[in-house]
DNA sequence: ATTATCTATAGATCTATAGATAATGC
DNA sequence: ATTATCTATAGATCTATAGATAATGC
């Protein structure tokens, strides 16, 4: 279990560190509120003030470094599980359903994306700029989606599925699963899939064991 | 010039609260970092550091202030000049294209929307979740619009026009108005008019003289 | 006489560091 | 011997208020 490539002492240093990231994540998502004083963050991770400075320069420096460790995360859970799609536009429909169901299995992550500005999700280049960029370029250049601009094209594709997770966060009786299909398959309609089309790759099985 | 219905004690004291309330709409709009001191707020201002407490209880409140008068511009800029067209699709594509002008004419309500959680925007009842809601009630009501779920429709319009919004900023050199074209064909196309009909009401002429 | 402003500041809180302690590597 | 942790705290900063000053209403 314990990794043999590292000492025990950098193991720990390295647990230090992570206490401060799972506190700060853990701020983002609940509250959002980054002036949280760095004494109260370290009560939080369980470690003492001063080990702070060991690993952080400043407060931004350690919320900058718990967005992109839960982005590193969103993005490896999603894109493992669309390793198998070809299909731009299924890759398109299984992105975002998919994210909706970490809203459920894991909604810290999910609502730190509600809670940060929009820009800072975009300048930390995960899975929303880099395989959905690459899924809307694919999908123009196979025929399959028709529209002008691409780069408009991918806005409207994250910010329709950014906004699903929030009304998901913000109706609790909301049916995510539903809510998701629909979303996916207004989604890929404005890609251009027929409605037809659009309603029928949005609610292909998702395929729960890899 | 000055509102006679008002004492010129009054209106002084509500000078000093806008000129707090301005303050702090350019904070959010430039960092959108809401830890800054009372003290620096009051400086902004320019006004005595003790008058804050005279107008609000806490920092939140300030900022809260801040949004809620920012919504309401931005409600009130829009609305005003949708009030001539009763078609839903026309006005849905004409809210969009119009809050991208805002975006140009007066970027510091629109990097509000922008820097803001999502979650206070759809709390503060501005046009996104009153006028808009009813644009997309009424277009599905007359069958312009053919989606399954309102609230979901409605979601994925917001999503896009804010994702537009952080997409005009994030690249100076983009043509907005084309921009902001596309992005009203695509959702109006998501709602469900043809593609043609899309295109070309998304490309009607705004009207700039009321 | 009333009310809002301003200046000044007491007391609380926070940041960032210094120095002591504990744990590991050699 | 080295390195990270912890505790304690100096000094800076911030909040919120008290008291003085200025402006208006009656």
């Amino acid at each position: 279990m314990p990794p043999m490539d590292e000492s025990r002492f950098k193991r720990r240093r390295s647990e230090t560190r992570q206490a401060l990231v799972r506190a700060a994540r853990r701020i983002l998502a609940e509250s959002g509120d980054t002036s949280v004083s760095v004494q109260t963050i370290a009560q939080l991770a369980d470690v003492g003030a001063g080990s702070f400075y060991n690993h952080f320069t400043s407060k931004p420096d350690l919320f900058a470094a718990a967005l992109a460790d839960a982005l590193d995360e969103y993005t490896e859970a999603i894109d493992e599980r669309l390793r198998f799609l070809d299909d731009p536009a299924e890759r398109v429909a299984a992105g975002v359903r998919l994210s909706a169901r970490v809203a459920e299995s894991n909604p810290e992550i999910m609502r730190i994306l509600c809670n940060c500005a929009l820009v800072r999700i975009y300048a930390s280049r995960g899975r929303l700029v880099t395989s959905a960029r690459r899924d809307v370029e694919q999908g123009i250049a196979s025929g399959r989606f028709t529209v002008a601009d691409p780069v408009v094209a991918l806005y409207a594709l994250n910010g329709s599925m950014l906004a699903l997770l929030e009304l998901s966060f913000t109706q609790p009786g909301l049916d995510r699963n539903k809510a998701a299909g629909s979303m996916a398959e207004m989604i890929l309609h404005m890609l251009g899939l027929s409605r037809e089309e659009a309603r029928h790759t949005a609610r292909r099985p998702l395929g729960d064991a890899a």
